[in-house]
DNA sequence: TATGAATGAGTGTTCATTCAT
DNA sequence: TATGAATGAACACTCATTCAT
């Protein structure tokens, strides 16, 4: 979790003693909290102060609206993005390809991303038709990550594959859909997915001989 | 398009004449566009009157609200995927394994789908926060088109893919995500998008060596 | 049943060939159907045409407006009520004292009216929020019909009746209320009800010994 | 006039300060006044808000709807009349028959129940095409009273009468309708209306010679 | 004369946001 | 800092009435 301070703080105040911290998580945390249960439109003002035990003036006291709480989680969900992209980055020894435990330990970690901030991932696409500031945040998260995937590939890759970039994003698409899909028909994600899918990344991308 | 017949018709109201068949349409196609443009959720019942050139009345003379009309367009679009799933299931000819154009094609035909009812597929997730019907239509969908894919497979095809079913629905995933996402950073699904996914498809699935 | 001539017709047309008085017979008989099961408020023109089955263009042929065919249903029930009054006026012979069977007959003559026009005496006061010539309709209906039970009285009748005319009016609000009360608690009008009725209205009005 | 805590209060919140304690006031004491001027069904929630001077939403926060608001009136105004009933109960001494002034008593305190409520009983009529729970109490309000007054007239009352029940209820019928009625025709009850009714009903349940 | 279609003013209701204490 | 109360713009939906065929 990022700290408190970092992310979007209320309109007029930005100084928070120990007790508006607190309350501020607990807006937070409900806030995820109401997310997960009726998605992020549906979701009322109401129903985050009620989760957080708290008064419906306090939560303006604390975010200047609904997007600007939103904003604050999206800020602290990238901010983990970000470790996920660094592991990315420096996956294998210079300029060797990736071995499957490398994949599947990437794998996972997304895996654990997603799970933690299931609420936005789930709705992200929802979200998005929502302020620009945060349009942007999103759309710069997955490019930056799925160009870090690209490089992963190489040139050389022989066969059918066109378009790194294209594949990056793929395989971007594919890790973020599959776990929303097994939420969605009621087989929540287990290792033997998580296992098919590092296969299938790996086949895909790089093996030349499984 | 399916028959205008065949869609939900309002409440009361069941025998269309030509002349109302049209306003149906014209709601329908109108409805399209307004979900392109803003969303379902954003989507006010007056932009789709707006849009089909008729008044807010008459909306409620076909629909008896607009997510009946949703359903509708659910409808519709759960038709032609019965087309692509009919096509999945008689692939190849019998016994042996697809062939890289198999793939290509089916991919080809999935891409035509999405684009036609880009709106819908577009913020599915979104909509699946609503009634039940919808959301089991739906599910309903992804589940027989992900096991179709998973018969494809074969359990002798390679030592690693662990779980078919999971692989298939991995691959939808990957299909429906890659083309929101491409729409997303701003580069719809090209011939090149097409043939990366078919690769990445067909050497995941059936031959990492393609 | 009063000539259809004779109540409010269409806006424009007034003479009506044989098949239109049928049409005009057919929404009056259906307005009384749809007052009944709902209330005249509740009732949606829609309900009437539904009834009458015929189409809701129709309706506004023969009636300009909802309120036109009630006062069309109210004209015929005041017609009826007419008879009533004639009857009542002519009670007994020339300076005699009603009988208890005179009034027996009167009021089973007023149930039947009541009986036959029960959904617009059900749910007159309703309709008395309405337009200013049906009030004054109503209005005159009951005073009239009050004097006249007051003439029956007798200045002489006994020591107690303060005021004929209260009287009048407070016979005339048994008679009505009662029949709409037994038909709320599920115990509609009977013979045993009309006896009693009889017997009070009797005792009360002319002979409290009987 | 009943607490006000007693009353149906809004479907979220329960807990009122004295400051919504008097503004759930001033909606339900406006309701009286605007529902007098223009009936049940043709006050709009606009009105009532007017004349309270408050705002719309307001209105919402306090009832979760016209209906709710109407509900909560009807529940103090039937526990107004089970001091009615009360009183009816224990009119004569044990075994005694009622005297006149018994008689004139009972019927004051209706005449004055009517009078504070006049909105509601000028309308129960119309309200009770309604919500089945609103009928249920209306009923059984009117059944457990007529009751009442059935005990109170003795099976030995000679002659005539046949149905004590009957004549509870007609007895009721003539009191709540007489009142309408000269309201209705402009000329509101007074003293001697009052007491033409206590004779009435005297001599019509107990005066055996009057 | 009959009818299905179209209209849009009117109303109920929600809910993000501001205010007073 | 916290809170219950108040606000009103925004939107969904109904239904009497008119229109075109």
């Amino acid at each position: 979790m990022v700290d408190v301070d970092a992310v979007g703080a209320p309109a007029s105040k930005r100084v928070l003693r120990s007790q508006g911290r607190r309350t501020m998580r607990k807006l937070l945390d409900a806030a995820m909290v109401a997310f997960d249960r009726r998605g992020y439109h549906a979701t009322r003002v109401n129903d985050i102060v009620d989760i957080a035990k708290t008064s419906h003036g306090t939560f303006y006291l604390y975010f200047s609206n609904k997007e600007d709480l939103l904003r604050a989680l999206v800020t602290e969900a990238a901010g983990e993005a970000q470790n996920l992209y660094d592991a990315l980055s420096t996956l294998p020894a210079e300029g060797a390809a990736p071995t499957w435990d490398d994949v599947h330990g990437w794998v996972r970690a997304y895996s654990e991303l997603w799970t933690s901030y299931a609420p936005l991932f789930r709705s992200w696409t929802d979200l998005a038709t929502m302020d620009p500031e945060l349009i942007g945040a999103i759309r710069q998260t997955f490019t930056v990550m799925s160009r870090a995937l690209a490089n992963q590939i190489g040139p050389d890759s022989s066969g059918h594959i066109i378009d790194p970039d294209a594949a990056g994003m793929a395989t971007l698409a594919m890790l973020d859909r599959f776990h929303y899909l097994r939420e969605f028909v009621g087989q929540p994600i287990d290792d033997v997915a998580l296992e098919t899918m590092t296969t299938m990344v790996y086949r895909a991308l790089f093996d030349p001989n499984a």
